[in-house]
DNA sequence: CGCACCATTCAACACATGCTGAATTCAACG
DNA sequence: CGTTGAATTCAGCATGTGTTGAATGGTGCG
């Protein structure tokens, strides 16, 4: 009956890092309110005090836990130069490329907890921020933009649902450039294409 | 300070239909775990006692509140008799009708829910009980199958994406009907346009 | 009226949660 | 070696949760 030892441990410890490791993938997993404490704790193997004195409260470890490693307006630059008949095939790459890669649980995390509560409105200048800011620059002048900007968006949270969200097959495992080859057709025309009219 | 009263109300009472309503606002609004009994015996003007005592527990309550007086089949019917080319403006007539329609609350209650927690399972169930199974017959036969439906899926998730959950305007407000016409050409593209081959 | 039944509230329990303060163990430096 | 400080755990508090059992006030029937 032993209990486990109380105080420092010997030796190099990686308990922080261990700690926004389980956060991470917790998160992303349940959202921020899915998950307790004690649980990102236990998946640590760690006490629960010890979240509070590095990140101070919860919230403190979801802002480091989500802190984007990315830029968006960096990751959307290829968007200025492409012509307008890429545009569809361009975002979708960069856009799939920031989804599937080292960050995705980051944004899944942060996906997850704004649609999860009713926070429409963190979740409406979640999705600004993150595409549409450039976007809006890149198409100003087209007509019917914020419609465009709209149908754009229906296409592009589908993918986002469908394939990290509900992870239905076989959208979920497709490599990104078939993917893209599939949608971008159907993207390229809510930015482009003609429009029926009211 | 004279505390409210105990015991019976004089009168017919609505109190049963109050805790109902109240329900599926607050779990269309923020899922099943994101309210709480007490929030919605409060926003009914009811003790919390009460909602135990007509549906048993928080599940019950849920399962009373998003019973779908919607029957996925019957009204995906008219999805046998269209012909191809009219696949999905039909489809998404039907599908709009539901979700704008008096048990939008419900449905959207169960979406929420299905995707807050990480019940992946849960949520592809939801999605392919209710627009799957009757699309996959009627397409039976078709090239590339489960593709042009995972395909479809995208597109229609991401409209109660942004029709419903974030609320981005223009499409938010937008009548159904217009909303077809817009749509509908991307998604039957889906179903019956060319696909570039893998 | 008397009685059974229902609607409703009160009070409380058991539990989980986020968070805090003190205690213990180790490392680093003089 | 002694001291300082950081890492870690322990025990606990305050609050909110779902749920329960008993009490109270009304309705309707014989």
């Amino acid at each position: 009956m032993t209990p486990r030892a109380s105080g420092r441990r010997p030796g190099g410890s990686s308990a922080r890092e261990d700690i926004l490791a389980s956060a991470r993938k917790l998160f992303a997993d349940k959202g921020f309110d899915g998950v307790s404490l004690r649980a990102i704790a236990g998946d640590a193997g760690v006490d629960v005090a010890l979240i509070s004195h590095y990140f101070d409260n919860k919230r403190g470890l979801f802002l480091a836990t989500v802190a984007l490693p990315v830029d968006p307006a960096e990751v959307l630059k290829p968007l200025a130069g492409a012509p307008d008949e890429d545009l569809a095939r361009t975002l979708l790459t960069q856009f799939l490329e920031v989804w599937d890669g080292p960050s995705s649980e980051a944004v899944l995390a942060t996906f997850r907890t704004a649609i999860a509560g009713g926070e429409s409105e963190l979740a409406r200048s979640f999705v600004s921020t993150l595409v549409f800011d450039v976007l809006r620059d890149r198409l100003a002048g087209a007509d019917d933009l914020e419609l465009r900007l709209g149908l754009a968006a229906t296409q592009i949270s589908g993918i986002i649902m469908v394939r990290k969200v509900i992870r239905l097959e076989p959208i979920a495992s497709m490599p990104a450039p078939r993917l893209v080859d599939l949608i971008a057709p159907n993207l390229q025309r809510y930015f482009t294409g003609p429009l029926p009219r009211a």
